[in-house]
DNA sequence: TACAAAAGTGCAATGACTAAACTTTTGAAG
DNA sequence: CTTCAAAAGTTTAGTCATTGCACTTTTGTA
């Protein structure tokens, strides 16, 4: 019993990345519009019914890992360098993230269709308010500071900002040094 | 022909009232999602085909008058008083729309009800570029510039923040106290 | 081996939205 | 007052995502 996983899980596991890879290779061949359901479930070999039990939507299936994403948002936070602020740390994780973030054709698949887009920054805002919990913990805010819930807000709405410049880094140095010089305390 | 307006264009403002007021109070009475579009049409006594000739959304039936909003805002920070920064304008943009804006029970509609909330965000961020570019004008800088288009995502962002806090005017002046600080041309 | 849970299937339905072809109303020009 | 084209509306039939239901197959385990 040192192999948790069985076979079933292998399987199930299986069936999901088949689904989530057949999904993206047609979407970005053809768009996502232009796409239905029943030919990724087709295309994967198994039923549309199948395909809804695996995810909840068809955007659901290009945004295939959202979780994690919130863990290390908060870590990053809790686990920031002494020498850094808040601010720095919000500003190193975008850095980051955006760098072995996703590649331009996938960007470029959201970007172009209304409801990804969509989906992406609903994916984003809904770790808004473990976000700001994690900013008031670190700086002895009341758990419903709204200055943290506003700084929790900025820093996630300033992601597509900063994936739009032509100049990424820049463009989220300038923005959180902003955030930095009005949420400073003094 | 004083009076452009002919009868024609009376009818179809009043289907189109006539299609929003239906909703409106079908919404209210029984949830967004317990109505659908066949019963609104009936209502209004029209055809579901009708009403989306008037609306191309069902979502779009619960936020009637959209326009208007962006020319005001942009109008916000052209006009304002010469001694208020374009923060002071936004700022008291915000709280004038909060003030005499929606009633609570179609804010609880809307905060209840997913699609809607989204609805309504994507309505305020739409007016995000033209307020960057007014931004951008008063404060001499490149159409284009960062910190103007993240300002004005910031200000839009922020209603939401805003709306939800029990003390709306004082969670107005601290956010947009920290977004002068930061936004502070010296 | 036998059995229950999990995974998958097929089918029918709902509900938002669209296209196409057709009828009625209305504004305006002769 | 007639005529005519555009606008407003209707009907019908469809597409597409998503869900519920009843059923079969697979798989882990007692």
């Amino acid at each position: 019993m040192t192999e948790v996983i069985g076979r079933r899980e292998r399987k199930k596991a299986q069936t999901r990345q088949a689904l989530a890879d057949a999904a993206l290779a047609l979407f970005l061949e053809r768009g996502y519009d232009q796409v239905g359901v029943k030919e990724i479930a087709d295309a994967a070999d198994v039923s549309v019914t199948t395909l809804f039990k695996h995810f909840p939507s068809k955007e659901a299936l290009v945004f295939d890992q959202d979780d994690d994403i919130e863990a290390a948002l908060v870590q990053a936070v809790h686990g920031r360098p002494p020498a850094h602020t808040i601010v720095d740390a919000l500003r190193e994780y975008m850095l980051r993230d955006i760098a072995f973030g996703p590649d331009e054709p996938f960007l470029r698949l959201i970007e172009s269709t209304p409801t990804l887009r969509d989906h992406a920054r609903r994916m984003w805002m809904r770790h808004e308010t473990a976000l700001a919990r994690a900013i008031a913990e670190e700086s002895g805010a009341p758990e419903d500071d709204i200055a943290c819930a506003a700084l929790a807000r900025f820093a996630l709405a300033s992601r597509e900002l900063i994936l739009a410049h032509p100049h990424r880094r820049r463009a989220a140095e300038e923005i959180f040094a902003r955030l930095e010089r009005g949420w400073r305390t003094e």
